[in-house]
DNA sequence: CTCGATTAGATGTCGTGTAATCTGATGACG
DNA sequence: CGTCATCAGATTACACGACATCTAATCGAG
């Protein structure tokens, strides 16, 4: 097994582990893992409109996430507004409901991170993360996480085979 | 954003947007990158059961993979026997069809992990690998990827918070 | 042998993930 | 002032991924 086969089955196998144990921490706050990072997304940059949330998700690749928000609106935890200037753009905030949520799912993911480090506890992480933002820099969702740190999005992030 | 936040989102990111390269470089195959791992864990170790192929899918974490199978099932790359000793277990093997496919599959693969070396070249690979897999040993998707090696399963893999 | 527990697998449901397509609004240009 | 390309967003279609539940076959204790 080659070094890159590998990694791409760890990343696989992390991230569906790690989502899975995101998921059961949420169930008794009734979200899901991306529709907690709507909130949380939302909660630190609103408002914003339909695709500058996509733009800020890490889920969702690529596509305007109006289906994630449907169910978000139904429950009440956000408002969809029309913009009354430009009709074709809507105006995403979060209801106090939704604000109020935001907060606990800012301590599920304080406890998920917990999680994390006492598994990687004593390992050095820095050069992890160094590999992991080269390779994460050269695609579009990278690029939404490096927006949401206020980094310049890595610009163009073309990828040859 | 603290080392663990990063942590996630970046193997998030690179795992969303490794699928979407995958899926489509599968595309001229028409099968999906879970498919495609199928077929070839069927390739490399068939016969196997239902369970037995789930045990070793890094995708479908837990599940039995049922479903995916029937696809491949239906567009005729597997054989789906009933054991005649026992009549809940099934035994799968690749059709010729599936034989040729995993063939075809293995040649993608290859162009994709090395994409994936050109992106991280020049950059140390093993503490990242050593990292990753201390992470992935303490879920069972990991153990599936150590099951595949050959490695014993990594015990019980017990997370807590 | 009978009955309850266990096992292998199938199935139903919900919420994504991705791509493709549709729709209506805008605005640039003649 | 019309026309049309572009744009934001919605809708649709298909395949997962996760969980729960269901069914049928087998096993095991008595």
């Amino acid at each position: 097994m080659t070094p890159a086969e590998e990694l791409r089955y760890l990343i696989l196998a992390i991230q569906r582990e790690g989502n899975r144990l995101y998921a059961a921490d949420l169930r008794p706050l009734e979200l899901t893992p991306s529709q907690a990072e709507a909130i949380r997304v939302l909660a630190d940059h609103q408002p914003l409109s339909m695709s500058g949330l996509g733009e800020l998700l890490v889920c969702e690749t690529g596509d305007n996430p109006s289906r994630l928000v449907d169910r978000l609106v139904r429950v009440g935890l956000i408002n969809r507004d029309p913009d009354p200037a430009d009709r074709r753009h809507v105006t995403l905030t979060l209801t106090p409901a939704g604000v109020r949520l935001a907060r606990e799912v800012a301590t599920v993911e304080a406890r998920l991170h917990q999680t994390i480090e006492n598994l990687i506890a004593g390992q050095p992480v820095e050069p992890t993360l160094a590999l992991l933002r080269t390779f994460a820099n050269a695609f579009p969702a990278g690029q939404a996480l490096a927006r949401r740190q206020g980094r310049q999005g890595a610009d163009d992030g073309t990828v040859q085979q």
